[in-house]
RNA sequence: GUGGUCGUAGCUCAGUUGGUUAGAGCGCCAGGUUGUGGCCCUGGAGGUCGGGGGUUCAAUUCCCCUCGAUCACCCCA
């Protein structure tokens, strides 16, 4: 047993996948491959990266999330220190919302796309698909009331998912009205279901006091017949606010993406309006949201801004992606192989491995070779182990001659060469 | 915060109806090959049986607590 051990629902990458628990975690590599579809596809959309830090003001956050104050206690890790109280990002559309008011981004010129990618922290407790520290992906295009924008987030999502292969998802689809509809509709269902309290869950009964719209993600059969005559979202969104979800719902449409209608989908805070959707997969049990987003008209001012700033966004949950990676077994992309493996026969040898392969690193290849002074059987293993292309064999004659045995894994062929004719060699040689 | 299940080697798991030195496969190290990897054979290292307490002549095994893992609820920014 190790003295330390990983904070829980935290987790190591290594350089190869591993199990704990039952759980796999996900080799570096594929984590990387994750990160260059992002970036790659971001970049198709003018999307460019922004690095916003870990720590952020609590309040910053906290009027983020609006005053569901558990929220703040409960679930992030926040402390205090002298008179300032910091927390640890639990997402990243507040902060960088701050950072585009902060650097007056407005001022750069029409809309502003950034994506991020990077670890949050929530303090909850961990599950299947939750971890205290986690990581996301996510973009914000900030200053555009456009309904093309919202699409543009979608399809952007859609991308990325086909690029990486994942197969199974679906998208659902809603929109929450605007600044005005919103708090009627909520209200409505606050006086609907009022009096039918006592046929309610403990649950439901404290959602109707803090949070009345999530009752609508209720899966209990009693709740959800309920539901079927309780007021519904659509009827109380206003002209403009129908006439940019018809919109944004044409726009995916011919960009042959197929949504979901659902008047149930809901977002906990108050600042979404309009547009809110969900990717989900089937694969990865309770906790199958793999991203989510939509238009946050709203957050600017919570954040300090005099005027309210359009934006649409979405977050997406790397680990999850991951996991349905891992589910669909999809083929993660290619772990880091050395060119060339130096083995070493002897004192000399092992002095030569040094410069030999400080020579051939500045020529631009991956070399490695044995740290320990092993035997030659241990040493072919281990160029083997690390998936070596070549391995270069010197010995006291190879020293003396000035030629090395290059030695080509895949062919088991070798051939005597001097240390300068190996870079030409190797590059020739189909990886 | 609540509940279910589970903790034996690096990993996946056997096992002990409580009884001398706790096992396998994979992985790791080495030898079989005096300078050649993968396959095969042989050998080796590696475990205070999650931790603490209790019952007992004796606990890895039974009981309690605790920690951890996992799944679900809650929450979901």
């Amino acid at each position: 047993m190790a003295a330390f051990k990983s904070i829980p629902g935290t987790f190591d990458i290594l350089p190869d996948g591993y199990t704990s628990g039952g759980d796999y975690v996900a080799p570096v590599h594929v984590w990387r491959r994750l990160e260059e579809v992002v970036r790659d596809v971001m970049s198709q959309y003018g999307a460019a990266e922004i690095r916003t830090p870990i720590l952020e003001p609590t309040e910053l956050i906290a009027r983020g999330v609006g005053a569901s104050s558990d929220i703040v206690t409960k679930e992030m890790f926040a402390f205090e220190r002298g008179s300032t109280n910091y927390v640890m990002r639990p997402e990243v559309t507040a902060p960088v919302m701050r950072s585009y008011l902060q650097h007056s981004l407005a001022q750069k010129g029409g809309t502003q796309r950034l994506y991020y990618i990077g670890p949050c922290f929530r303090a909850e407790r961990p599950q299947k698909g939750r971890y205290r520290q986690f990581h996301q992906f996510g973009l914000e295009v900030i200053g555009a009331a456009d309904a093309r924008a919202d699409a543009e987030t979608i399809v952007s999502l859609r991308d990325i998912l086909e690029r990486l292969g994942i197969k199974q998802y679906s998208l659902r689809l809603n929109s929450l009205g605007d600044a005005e509809s919103r708090p009627a509709f909520r209200q409505a269902l606050v006086d609907y279901f009022t009096p039918l309290e006592a046929e309610l869950t403990e649950v439901s009964r404290n959602r109707l006091r803090t949070n009345p719209l999530r009752i609508l993600d209720t899966k209990v059969e009693k709740e959800r017949a309920l539901l079927e005559n309780a007021p519904r979202l659509t009827e109380f969104l206003n002209e403009e606010s129908k006439a940019h979800h018809e919109l944004v719902k044409e726009y995916l449409d011919s960009a042959g993406i197929s949504w979901i209608d659902d008047p149930f989908l809901v977002r906990g805070l108050d600042y979404y309006s309009r547009t809110t959707y969900e990717f989900e997969s089937p694969l990865l049990g309770a906790q199958s949201s793999i991203a989510g987003g939509g238009r946050y008209d709203l957050l600017s001012k919570e954040v300090g801004s005099k005027e309210a700033i359009p934006a649409v966004g979405f977050a997406a949950g790397m680990e999850r992606i991951i996991m349905a990676m891992m589910a669909e077994e999809i083929s993660e992309g290619e772990q880091d192989r050395p060119d060339v493996f130096l083995v070493a026969l002897g004192d000399a040898a092992i002095a030569w491995t040094f410069s030999a392969a400080t020579r051939l690193r500045q020529k631009g290849l991956k070399v490695t070779y044995d740290l320990r002074g092993r035997s030659m059987k241990a040493q072919m293993r281990e160029a083997n182990r690390q998936n070596a292309r070549f391995v270069a064999i010197a010995g006291d004659d190879e020293l003396v001659s000035g030629q090395v045995q290059l030695k080509d894994m895949a062919e088991g062929v070798q051939e005597a060469l001097s240390l300068d004719e190996i870079a030409p060699r190797v590059a020739s040689s189909p990886s």
